[in-house]
DNA sequence: GTCTTGATTCGACACCTGTCGATACAGCGA
DNA sequence: TCGCTGTATCGACAGGTGTCGAATCAAGAC
């Protein structure tokens, strides 16, 4: 079932991926649809759901898990899960009375290939 | 630098960084800091802006070389230009008449560690 | 000096986003 | 069946974001 991941994160066909972005210049949809992933990541809270997932036990977390170390309200968290979803970030099940959430990794290691940059290069020294 | 909070975490210092997420939770400050700079990858235009900018040509593009490609306003290329500058991901330069800007590596790669991910180890996935 | 070109800043505007409380929905157990 | 607990959705609101044209600043050419 591994297989069905990558069919979930292809919210568009693999039309986008995994060549650093310093290599060559992004097309303009594959720019729209990592923007997405990325803007799924620009807040601090689901940053930290996010991570809290991912290192909690088992590589997944029920929403009663995660509403506890944040001093926003449970709708809220429930929002936050939903645009981490949509985002492809995560898988979600619901498990009798609880939902879990999970992480995607392939689409994780997609943003992370992306972002990989010849570092030690000097590209940023003064001139 | 405007960062008071994070002064000693510039672009290559480690306060923050370089554990996969997955590993364990995000701190609280680290994650408003990280999401910072996510947010700065949350547009399409400052994704292509950066990447259009890390692919050129010796590492570095004058702004005139980037306005050409997108169908915004000059002044709106240079609001994106901005926001990637304090967002820490590119440097910037007054060369003559002309302003370059470039990649700071470290910054993106330190965004990479954290999102990379254990991929083929399935985390929790299929159910 | 003045003019021209390249880039940033300013002020304004429509739209999007994060948050809340209230409400609705889904399972489980009595 | 009814009620309880865990989640999701709804509607509303304050604040943030992307965009523009106009104005301003910076450096070089004349």
């Amino acid at each position: 079932m591994s297989n069905s991941e990558l069919v979930v994160l292809g919210q568009d066909e693999a039309a986008v991926c995994c060549s650093p972005m310093v290599r060559e210049p992004l097309g303009e949809e594959a720019a729209v649809d990592l923007a997405r992933m990325f803007k799924a990541l620009s807040d601090p809270v689901r940053l930290r759901l996010l991570s809290l997932i991912a290192s909690h036990e088992g590589g997944e977390a029920c929403v009663c898990d995660l509403t506890g170390p944040f001093d926003v309200s449970q709708p809220t968290i429930s929002h936050h899960l939903k645009v981490l979803r949509e985002a492809g970030l995560v898988g979600s099940e619901r498990r009798g009375t609880w939902v879990y959430y999970w992480v995607l990794p392939a689409a994780l290691a997609k943003l992370s290939a992306l972002l990989q940059a010849p570092v030690g290069t000097d590209a940023g020294g003064a001139r």
